[in-house]
RNA sequence: GCCCGGGUGGUGAAAUAGGUAGACACAACGGACUUAAAAUCCGUCGAGGCUAAUCCCCUCGUACCGGUUCGAUUCCGGUCCCGGGCACCA
């Protein structure tokens, strides 16, 4: 995944890039084509605060920073293909996020829509969920309010049902976590869409039915988001239990119902419900928190069935933007309604036959169990689907049918940020919004102006803001809402195969290359970016641009890297984070680590245990700071050790020592090997002596390991492997017959290859002063190894005696040993005779090459 | 609340198909070298017991309880705890 360039790499990116770059050189090595290429996610916000700061514009801090960042990746060794290199802050990238949403325009996947949004009053622009605090804007501290405003959206619902059936059909070489994730968030609901009829007010004798259609249009003569959801007095609800329907006791809205709307304007009550709801803790914490409130319409609605009349509140906890904005409150089968009616002294009426017992409490244990219908009138005895059935039936006269409802929502990618892809529309006083017309792409983002952070800075530039109507000539001026950068990362890695194309999005290239057989990147992108991408593919696949369905093949999520803290509390409560270089720590006779102190004052400082580096914890280890004490091979090789790449890892000075030790001892034992012989011997495996048959067999079974860890992405124990080799290679390092000298070249020139993709620079650099590279070519050329299998085999073996699954002794047998002669060694053994002491032996099981395990 | 992961020494972790638990390292401790320190090298290192003994040997031990099996870190059922994701989604 491409990085953003803030300017400073961190370990995170290391350990991301180094997996990359090691499953690359092992790749290559057996023979691959391989293409690792990088780009920069250069359009965001993080620039334009910088650009606020500095009082510059963002365009110098951004290219600044990828200069910086390019410099710090250097050193490490990537093998990445810089001529490939894309930045998506540049028009020659971001002309086709324009072009491909033009052509979405036409097919209609894009479109205009009014919003509501968290709309900060003082900066003068839309906020996300997450930079909304306690309800106010994050920046400005203003008070945030709830707006409607109009945006481009983009129709990702269209997809959902194929974006679904991908997740089980080809995703499978995606980590399950991230699949269920994406289910999740793409969140299918089947259940029942009906209308309870008829509404009235009570206090009407005459009770003719209201009708509500037309209110809630917005001015602009698009369709306002809470239009549809009454027709003729009805009022529309979605439940997944319509099978409870003869429970319904009340129904209740959102606060943003066309019906609460109504409402207010005769109720004053119910209008300052709305009022308090418009503000407010918006978080979701404060969201699971919140009672279950409401207030009462006064209006009534016909049950479809019973035709009784129930009563329509509106409710805080009923969601606007989910179904139809208003649900049926079933108390006795949901766990809301129940709390809800509760409250308010509704009626509760179980209908479902789960528990024998009626009390409240018992019922309550049951929220979500199916049952059969009881005290429903015709539906009694009816099982949940021939229930869902009938209420479908029954209630089609009023627009009642079985519907597929989606927690996923069209994706709105109007931003009032200046930092982003220009969204190529032209807003004319005679013709609405017109596209800008395919030749006059791209529409130049001026990356000249500085914002001062009260608005966006596009709506005061006039070269930017002034130009003709495409379509009339006249003056008009041109949208200044930005696209969200999402849009940016969701095609980029296509553009890595035809980056040099002027003329197309994307070309024939991508064939060879997409999809892309490996993806990498953190757990943190599970859900949008790699929703927003698939979704992407799947239009310019449905527009020819390319033939693929699903753009990753394979994903890797990383985890974390975490390092050890340190702080101080002072009375009120405010933290001092020390760095691990002010700390001494004191360990007990055991070796656990009891107490730290500050190096300055001696005195005592507390344990933070492992956290997430962050800065304001002075936790961060800084990359240069490692290659420059170390060098780029033990930063590279102490990150895979660290642990198995999806799990989180935790940073420790000593563990990086300990690989750079081990580093150094390489290049010592392979100076030592080069000085005992000037050029590698060649001799017959075959003819060797027993000590260097045992090297042989020691290095062949390491690699066969680390050949099958290589496989499955655990570099952890790569680098463990590489390790038991040297220590192998040690053992009896002075003996200098010749047969000593074959074999261990033969295990040096193993290491030294299985170790390269982990720690490039030395072992290259070994592999050509050892001559190895004069034999076989360059490391990287040179075939992978293989292990021998002349070499694995023993002629004798170690077998394990079990009695009762306990080992009690070991036994040495020819490797062809038959299981008679087998049991006979195991049972002579004077450990085991000793353990049976007599006892009957019930039963003998030899596990050939493993074990003999003695039944007494 | 729901859905995913996970729980193994002082620490990071290993154990490929159910077959010697703790490989490989780190830390700690002891020693060699050194005037000294650093670096380097060697040794000990799950808990408890037996013992003159850091020889041997025995018991226990992979969160907890139970099951399957000749044999369970691994499979099954239940419980607890930790991490991550989603969440008034009707």
């Amino acid at each position: 995944m491409l990085p953003y360039p803030s300017g400073k790499l961190h370990m995170g990116h290391v350990r991301n890039y180094t997996i990359n770059d090691v499953m690359l050189r092992h790749l290559r090595m057996k023979g691959y084509n391989v293409l690792m290429p990088m780009g920069w996610d250069a359009f965001g916000m993080p620039a334009e605060n910088a650009a606020i700061a500095n009082g510059a514009p963002p365009a110098e801090w951004t290219y600044q920073n990828i200069g910086d960042m390019k410099t710090q990746m250097q050193p490490l060794g990537l093998a990445i293909d810089w001529s490939r290199e894309i930045t998506t802050c540049k028009p020659d990238y971001y002309k086709w996020n324009q072009w491909l949403f033009l052509k979405m325009l036409e097919k209609g996947i894009a479109y205009r829509k009014t919003q509501v949004v968290n709309w900060d009053p003082i900066d003068q622009t839309v906020l996300a969920n997450e930079q909304v605090i306690d309800g106010r804007g994050w920046r400005s501290g203003a008070l945030v309010e709830k707006r409607e405003i109009p945006g481009y959206y983009l129709g990702i619902t269209q997809y959902a049902d194929e974006l679904l059936d991908c997740v089980e059909t080809k995703l499978q070489g995606w980590p399950k976590q991230v699949r269920t994730m994406q289910e999740n968030w793409l969140g299918k609901s089947e259940g029942v869409r009906f209308a309870f009829h008829h509404m009235i007010r009570r206090d009407e004798s005459s009770a003719s039915p209201l009708h509500l259609q037309g209110e809630g249009r917005d001015g602009d003569g698009f369709q306002s988001a809470t239009d549809n959801f009454i027709q003729d007095g009805k009022l529309f609800v979605f439940t997944t239990r319509a099978d409870t329907i003869m429970g319904v006791t009340f129904c209740a809205v959102a606060a943003e119902h066309p019906l609460a709307l109504h409402a207010a304007k005769s109720n004053q009550e119910v209008a300052d419900f709305i009022e308090k709801s418009k503000t407010g803790d918006t978080t979701e914490l404060a969201l699971a928190l919140k009672d279950k409130e409401g207030v009462a319409t006064g209006l009534f609605v016909t049950h479809p069935l019973t035709q009784e009349q129930i009563p329509v509140w509106v409710g805080n906890y009923v969601l606007m933007t989910y179904g139809d904005g208003a649900v049926m409150g079933v108390p006795a089968h949901d766990e809301r309604d129940f709390q809800f009616a509760k409250k308010y002294a509704l009626p509760i009426k179980p209908v479902i036959d789960l528990v024998k017992s009626y009390s409240i409490e018992a019922w309550q244990a049951w929220y979500g169990e199916q049952g059969v219908c009881v005290n429903s009138g015709v539906m009694n005895g009816m099982n949940f689907n021939d229930a869902i059935d009938y209420v479908a039936a029954q209630t089609k006269l009023h627009g009642g049918e079985k519907k597929t409802t989606w927690r996923l929502r069209d994706w709105g990618i109007s931003r009032q940020r200046y930092w982003g892809t220009p969204i190529p529309i032209i807003h004319c006083d005679d013709c609405g919004a017109v596209p800008v017309p395919e030749k006059d792409l791209p529409v130049i983002l001026p990356d000249d102006l500085v914002p001062d952070g009260s608005g966006n800075p596009l709506k005061k530039d006039a070269r930017f803001l002034n130009c003709a109507c495409p379509k009339c000539g006249k003056p008009a001026k041109r949208e200044t809402d930005t696209m969200d950068t999402f849009v940016d990362s969701s095609w980029y890695f296509m553009r890595y195969c035809s980056p040099d194309s002027a003329t197309n999005m994307v070309d024939s290239r991508s064939e060879y290359w997409m999809p892309m057989d490996q993806y990498i990147g953190g757990i943190e992108h599970a859900v949008l970016h790699l929703l927003y991408a698939r979704f992407w593919t799947k239009v310019m696949r449905d527009m020819g641009l390319v033939k693929f369905d699903e753009p990753f093949t394979n994903l890797f999520t990383q985890g974390m890297l975490s390092a050890e803290c340190f702080y101080r509390q002072d009375e009120a409560g405010k933290k001092r984070w020390f760095y691990p270089s002010e700390i001494t720590i004191q360990y007990d006779d055991k070796g656990r680590p009891v107490s730290a102190t500050a190096i300055e004052d001696g005195k005592p400082v507390l344990m933070g245990g492992m956290e997430k580096m962050s800065k304001s914890k002075n936790n961060v280890v800084e990359p240069k700071d490692i290659i420059a004490k170390f060098g780029a091979d033990t930063a590279r090789a102490y990150v895979m050790f660290a642990g198995p790449p999806e799990q989180s890892a935790a940073w420790s000075d000593s563990g990086a020592e300990g690989v750079y030790r081990f580093l150094k001892r390489l290049y010592t034992y392979a100076v030592s090997v080069k000085n005992a012989s000037s050029s590698s011997p060649i001799g017959d495996f075959a003819l060797l002596s027993a000590d260097a048959k045992k090297l042989r067999y020691d290095i062949h079974t390491i690699l066969s390991q680390a050949n099958h860890d290589y496989t499955r992405l655990q570099y952890n124990t790569v680098v463990s492997a590489a390790m038991k080799m040297l220590n192998a290679l040690e053992d009896k390092k002075s003996a200098t017959c010749n047969d000593w000298q074959i074999a261990r070249h033969e295990g040096l020139s193993i290491l030294l290859r299985v170790l390269y993709p982990l720690a490039p620079h030395l072992t290259w650099q070994l592999w050509s002063d050892l001559g190895y590279a004069a034999q076989h070519g360059d490391i990287l050329d040179a075939p992978w190894p293989t292990p021998d299998a002349a070499a694995l085999t023993q002629d004798e073996i170690e077998l394990v005696v079990q009695i009762n699954g306990k080992l009690r002794g070991q036994i040495r047998v020819p490797k062809d040993a038959s299981k008679e002669a087998i049991e006979a060694l195991a049972l002579a053994d004077a450990s085991v005779m000793r353990h049976i002491d007599g006892a009957v032996i019930k039963k003998l099981i030899v596990v050939p090459g493993r074990l003999v395990n003695v039944v007494v």
